[in-house]
DNA sequence: TGTTTTTATACCCGAAAAGGTATAATATTG
DNA sequence: CAATATTATACCTTTTCGGGTATAAAAACA
């Protein structure tokens, strides 16, 4: 199964060099949100993720979903 | 001040003619969480907001902010 | 290898989201 | 207009997320 948005922030953050406890300072979240996140955690508030998203310059949108298959 | 998100689920709803109630009871989510979401309140539960969009066929994605003056 | 750094799990608590219900406020319709 | 349907706000309760801390596991590095 996938998760395009736990590939999209650990790419980003190791991108940046950052361990998951700089990207909680930089995000203004907890560490443990971090980890949660990465950990493919569905029940996460959007605010929250977006405060990360908009470390990287981008934000959570409705994206149509192309699920033929997998991957 | 923008919202895509807001306008996307309120653009959806009414091109298929359904009442909020309605969407709540096909999405599987509370009325009041339709509401909440459609005035734009932004501290929502992520896997909620998918369980919304994907009646749309849509699901919530990092997507480059492009913030150039507005609208 | 052993040492250190980074990441993953687990537990506790306060804050707040989600849902239900009730009631205003708007829209819609006759 | 009035009557109805739909949406917006407010209050209350239950559930659980988010954060902190501690510890274990895994990775990176000497």
């Amino acid at each position: 199964m996938k998760k395009k948005l736990v590939k999209f922030v650990k790419d980003r953050r190791k991108m940046l060099g950052l361990t998951q406890e700089e990207l909680a300072e930089k995000a203004g979240v907890g560490l443990r949100f971090i980890r949660d996140l990465e950990q493919g955690k569905e029940t996460l508030r959007m605010d929250k993720v977006n405060q990360v998203l908009a470390l990287f310059g981008h934000e959570l949108l409705p994206v149509e979903t192309k699920k033929l298959s997998d991957e």
